[in-house]
DNA sequence: TTGCTTAATGCAATTTGGTTGCAAATATAC
DNA sequence: GTATATTTGCAACCAAATTGCATTAAGCAA
């Protein structure tokens, strides 16, 4: 993974420290998503949190990692997968493990009802339970 | 329109005081989405921020304003029309404008895409520029 | 390998947006 | 008009994001 990390870096121009090196493992190691404070709990006494929020913010730039904001407004990041068909800007999140999936780019049927206004970005979020936690917790059903 | 709040907020129990009708009226006389900063900026002299964010909250919690977060994360609130299929959730806002238009609820087919994922809630926000604003700025066509 | 240059980091401080406790002010029911 | 409960303004606080700057470290070239 280190070998993965270290790639993908080498690939995008970026010098390979150990800041970057760790917090690209987190990502490639899992398919939650993390904010800046759940970095900031895993390596608290190794990195401080403006190192890590940089890290964050050139991954995003790099295209490596996707953002979007919860219900709450906070900055959620998640390793850009690449799927075919989805822009990195709709994503389904399990409120109880947190995983994360991307979403295929909305149907052009739907994007019609906008008529003539030209969309420019956009940001869809889906929260909820994923198949795996509804079975984990037969309460819910 | 000071008829049209006060009878809004008769109608939901809610005592009839400055800070809500000022609060109301700006919404009922536009269709701009409004910010707890822009508020602010309003009514710098005339009411304090923590009334201008509970008339905020207690407009949402009444359903009398939408509220949904941009890319960024700040909160935002738009009148609320009850618009036939539209939950609220999604919306197309105007980069230039400002005005807000709330979106038909996502075609079941595309909800499909999420398999035995439960949705319990989601956040759509598409930003670009409005019909008008097109015309009236040429040089983005 | 060593030194050089530029970029990244840690620390402290700041900004922004959201939120709360509490005393004073005010809307409504009587 | 008066009593009561609600709302308001103020100040303070909190959480998350962000920045300036001195120090440190990465990577290149000699």
């Amino acid at each position: 993974m280190i070998q993965e990390a270290t790639t993908l870096l080498k690939e995008n121009g970026l010098k390979i420290t150990q800041n970057r090196l760790d917090v690209l493992c987190v990502f490639l190691g899992s398919e939650k998503a993390f904010t800046l404070l759940d970095l900031e709990k895993i390596f608290s006494l190794k990195h401080d949190r403006s190192s890590l929020f940089r890290s964050l913010q050139t991954y995003y730039e790099k295209g490596i990692l996707e953002k979007f904001c919860n219900a709450t407004g906070t900055a959620i990041y998640t390793l850009n997968r690449h799927k075919p068909d989805c822009n990195g800007k709709s994503h389904f999140k399990c409120k109880d493990c947190e995983t994360v999936v991307s979403l295929p780019n909305l149907p052009t049927e739907y994007l019609q009802l906008l008529g003539n206004n030209k969309m420019e970005t956009m940001n869809l979020l889906i929260e909820g339970t994923c198949e795996n936690c509804q079975n984990k917790n037969p309460e819910t059903l």
